[in-house]
RNA sequence: GGAGAGGUCGCCUAGUGGCCUAGGGCGCCGCACUGGAAAUGCGGUAUGGCGCAAGUCAUCGAGGGUUCAAAUCCCUCCCUCUCCGCCA
C-alpha cells in the first residue's frame, strides 16, 4: 500500500496535512518529494544511454550483416562505445535502484489521507453515528425479585459451549475449544451470515486459503508492517491469514477488470490467527481476545466514482447481520488518529455485552480506496480500450465470531441459566434454547 | 517425494544469439462493402516508467549470469501438466 507519485507530485499539501492528522511525521512527504526528483533525473540519463547502447549493438548486427568482419576495427569501435555505456550504466542503474528503494521504503510510510468528513483527532473524537436495539441492563427485574446477567463465561460454562481450559492445554491460552452446543452454534453462526450476504446482498461466497505466501502477505500490508501481528511458518515461508481479507484481496492482485464486471463483492469465511503481541494480560477472561477465532468478512472491488457509497452499503450489510440476531449495537465513525494507517473512512460497529457491560468490537468497515490496490496492482478499464486506473477496495467484518457469540450468550441468558436460541438461528441450530 | 514435459502480447501458437522495436491465427474494436446482416477486405488491439511531444526505456513465469547484443545460451527458484510413490 502507498501513496501514488503522481498524487504526491500533484497535491503534496493535501497528503502532508493528511500525515499531520494521522499523527504522523510530515517531512516525510518532502524527503519523498525530493527523492522523487532524483529518480527522474537519474533515469533519464539511465535511459539516455540505454538508448545509446541499443543503436550501437543494433549498428554491430547491420553491419556484420552489410559484409563487415565480426573482429574488424568498424565493429570493434562499436563494441567499444557500447561496452563503455554499459558501465556507466551499471552504475546509473545502481544508483537509480538505491534511490527507488529508499523512495518506496518512504512512500510506505506516508498515510492514506482520511477523507473530508472523517473527524481530526484521537479516540475521544471518535462520533457514535447510529445505535440499534434495546442496551440491556445487567441487573433484570422480575417477579421473584432480581437476578444479575451473568458474563459469557461462566454462562458457557455451565452450559458446557467451550472450553478454555483444555484449548490450553491442547495448544495455548487463547485457543479455545468450542463444544456441544457451542460448536453448534460456531456452524450455525457462520452458515446464517453467508447465507444472508450471498441470497440476500448478492454477494459471492469465497472459501480461501487459511495460509498465505509473502506475496500476498505484502499486498495487503501484513508484512513488513503487522510482521509480529502474525503466526509465520517459517519452515515454508506462509503465514497464517489474520483475515480472509488477505487472502481475499490477494485474489485480484495483478488483474484488470473491464468496466462491467465491476463491483465485485465477495463473502469469505475463514479462521483468523492473532498473536496479539502487546495485548497480553488483556481481556484475559472469555472470548472477548483470543488467537484464533472465526470471521465471515465482506471484500469489496469498486469504481472509484461508487467507494464512497458503497462504504455505506457495506457497514449496513454487517449491521443486517447483527439486527437480525437481536443485538443491540453502535456505529462508530472512526476518527483519523485512531482509525488506522491506510483507511480513508473507518465505521466500527460494537455490540452491547450485557454480562461484561461492555461495547464489543465486532465488525470494522473501512474504505482504502486505491491505496491498497496500487500494491496489488488491482485495476479496472473505465472505457473499452482505455488506460487502466486503480479500482477501490473496501472490507468489513460480517461478523467476527467471538465476540458475536459472547454477545449472543449474555444477551440471551435467561434467569435459570439457560440461553435462548435467536430467532434467525433457530433453523441452523434446529433448537429454540440452549440448556434445561 | 521421484521421473518426464512445459510456461511467449485476452486465448492458441511461431520463434535455438543480431532484419524479433516478438510473426501468424482466434477473439475484440473501428472503417469499407450491404437494404440490413453474414462472408470478405483494410486498419487497430499488452503493461508500466520518463517525456509537452516526437519518442524512448523496461518487461517473453521470477531472479541472477555469459555477450557489443538474450524469448533464444548457463545457473537458481516458482508454477502447470503426465506418470509413479505417499496420503485426509
Amino acid at each position: 500500500m502507498s501513496i501514488g507519485l503522481a498524487r504526491l507530485r500533484e497535491e503534496p499539501e493535501r497528503i502532508r496535512q493528511g500525515a499531520i492528522d494521522k499523527g504522523e511525521d510530515p517531512s516525510i512527504v518532502d524527503a519523498a518529494l525530493a527523492l522523487e526528483g532524483r529518480r527522474r533525473t537519474l533515469l533519464g540519463d539511465s535511459e539516455r544511454l540505454k538508448a545509446e547502447r541499443n543503436a550501437a549493438s543494433k549498428q554491430i548486427g547491420e553491419s556484420i550483416r552489410a559484409g563487415a568482419k565480426p573482429n574488424g576495427p568498424e565493429v570493434a569501435a562499436l563494441r567499444q562505445a557500447s561496452t563503455d555505456a554499459g558501465a556507466r550504466i551499471e552504475k546509473l542503474d545502481a544508483e537509480l535502484a538505491a534511490t527507488e528503494a529508499q523512495l518506496e521504503d518512504m512512500l510506505l510510510r506516508i498515510p492514506n489521507p482520511a477523507d473530508p468528513d472523517v473527524p481530526v483527532g484521537d479516540e475521544s473524537a471518535n462520533q457514535v453515528v447510529r445505535t440499534w436495539g434495546e442496551v440491556l441492563p445487567k441487573d433484570v427485574a422480575a417477579e421473584g425479585g432480581t437476578w444479575t446477567r451473568r458474563p459469557h463465561w461462566e454462562v458457557a460454562a455451565d452450559l458446557k459451549m467451550f472450553d478454555l481450559e483444555r484449548g490450553a492445554k491442547i495448544t495455548g491460552s487463547g485457543f479455545p475449544v468450542y463444544t456441544g452446543p457451542g460448536s453448534r452454534l460456531q456452524r450455525a453462526l457462520i452458515d446464517f451470515m453467508l447465507d444472508v450476504h450471498t441470497e440476500e446482498h448478492g454477494m459471492t461466497e469465497v472459501w480461501p486459503p487459511a495460509l498465505v505466501n509473502a506475496a500476498s502477505a505484502r499486498g495487503t500490508g501484513q508484512i513488513p508492517d503487522k510482521e509480529d501481528l502474525m503466526y509465520i511458518a517459517t519452515r515454508d515461508e506462509l503465514y497464517l491469514v489474520p483475515t480472509a481479507e488477505v487472502p481475499v484481496t490477494n485474489l485480484h492482485r495483478d488483474e484488470i477488470f473491464e468496466a462491467d464486471q465491476l463491483p465485485i463483492r465477495y463473502a469469505a469465511y475463514s479462521p483468523c490467527f492473532r498473536r496479539e503481541a502487546g495485548a497480553a494480560g488483556k481481556d484475559t477472561r472469555g472470548i472477548l481476545r483470543v488467537h484464533q477465532f472465526d470471521k465471515v468478512e465482506m471484500v469489496f472491488f469498486e469504481k472509484p466514482e461508487n467507494s464512497t457509497e458503497a462504504l455505506e452499503w457495506l457497514t449496513a450489510r454487517a449491521e443486517v447481520i447483527l439486527q437480525r440476531l437481536g443485538l443491540a449495537y453502535r456505529v462508530l465513525l472512526m476518527a483519523t488518529r485512531d482509525m488506522g494507517f491506510v483507511q480513508a473512512k473507518k465505521y466500527d460497529l460494537e455490540v452491547w455485552a450485557p454480562g461484561v457491560e461492555r461495547w464489543l468490537e465486532v465488525s470494522s468497515c473501512s474504505n482504502f480506496r486505491d491505496y491498497q490496490a496500487r500494491r496489488m496492482a488491482i485495476r479496472y478499464r473505465p472505457e473499452p480500450g482505455a488506460k487502466p486506473e486503480l479500482v477501490h477496495t473496501l472490507n468489513g467484518s460480517g461478523l467476527a465470531l467471538a465476540r458475536t457469540v459472547a454477545a449472543i450468550i449474555e444477551t440471551y441468558q435467561q434467569a435459570d441459566g439457560s440461553m435462548e436460541v435467536p430467532v434467525a438461528l433457530r433453523p441452523y441450530m434446529r433448537r429454540d434454547r440452549i440448556g434445561n
